[in-house]
DNA sequence: ATTCTTTCTTACCATAGGTCAATTTTTGTC
DNA sequence: GACAAAAATTGACCTATGGTAAGAAAGAAT
């Protein structure tokens, strides 16, 4: 089956039919590892299927830190979607970890799509509450926990990542230093 | 015009016929300054409309400390929206800081409605779309700020709730103690 | 293999923000 | 308006995490 096809079979059902005619709006590319796939500065008009790989979503503050928003492995979507859903101007950078095959559709055949096939639009609407479940755990998990905390909570919840990604990066989607995680992680290894 | 019909309005445009079908199943609700409208523990089938008054969204951690998720004004919606959206138990409270009038809808009679009337799931969508962007910019300066920018942004992004929630609440918003927050303050009285 | 680059770790000191306790101010109630 | 209760402020002290710098380890490139 078809991965994007297996994904969207979780949540609803789609005819053959219907199936092919979204997957016609999709477009298979291919990215090396470093690539960019979004820069800062850009006006975003797509959003992206990971088939294969890993891309990470992050910004740049006024002292050219990082900060991870998000990874994103196989399953998972990705894009700016400050700059997806309100038409402005991307902050955000979307880079490859590793090779990519994402699957990627544009804004206006989506919306366009959405009309042809209702469940495409329910789907969506699915992935946005769930999107904004894991944000507002986010947000809460932060309010409430130390760093030492959210890393473990991190791990838990992205179990195969840590060894797709660098450590600062983790650090970055944490909210701490590279030097602080690896104090964590020091502590962590007593046990 | 009816304040929900003024807000749907911003958004998207309905027939009188439409709006009425729509304000059917919304409940007019009066609660007291104090009042739980949803406490943790419950299951949570419905989401509310702030039509007068000024809502508090919180949690309560394992140290029974409070963190704030939301404050909700005139023209917001609230819920436990985690407990909305995925059937689990609320983890949440949302509480009355002044006395409210709400307007509450079931989320079955919601799903109903949007078959009924398209263009309301539409106004949801959107809806969804703006939280989401809210939660990642929220989750971005949680990041990259420290507790005095988030002050300043917060004071900017709500610019009217600060005069109605206590200090305490906001500090804990902020992710910050009441401490703290009294010397931010203190160092922004001196300009 | 050797070199070069990137990432990770460690150690030391600095600082933002937390904790606790006492005091003042504000708010709510009769 | 008086009293009680809740909230805000202040000060002294403490702790988690940040900053900096330097060396070690790992990975990439020749």
């Amino acid at each position: 089956m078809h991965p994007l096809r297996r994904h969207f079979s979780k949540v609803v059902e789609f005819t053959d039919q219907e199936f092919e005619q979204c997957l016609n709006h999709f477009n298979l590319e291919k990215y090396k590892r470093k690539d960019l796939v979004i820069q800062a500065g850009e006006l975003v008009s797509q959003q992206y299927f990971v088939v294969q790989g890993c891309l990470r979503t992050y910004l740049l503050d006024q002292n050219v830190k990082e900060h991870t928003v998000q990874f994103a492995v196989e399953d998972w979507w990705a894009s700016d979607y400050i700059a997806y859903y309100t038409g402005d101007k991307s902050t955000l950078y979307v880079e490859c970890i590793e090779d990519c095959e994402l699957l990627s559709i544009r804004k206006i055949d989506l919306e366009k799509l959405f009309l042809q096939v209702p469940t495409l639009e329910h789907f969506f609407l699915r992935q946005l509450e769930n999107a904004f479940v894991a944000f507002q755990k986010r947000i809460l998990s932060n309010l409430q926990s130390s760093a030492e905390e959210r890393y473990d909570l991190f791990v838990s919840n992205y179990p195969n990542i840590e060894q797709r990604v660098k450590n600062y990066q983790i650090a970055s989607f944490l909210g701490i230093t590279p030097e602080s995680l690896s104090r964590i992680r020091k502590t962590r290894a007593r046990h």
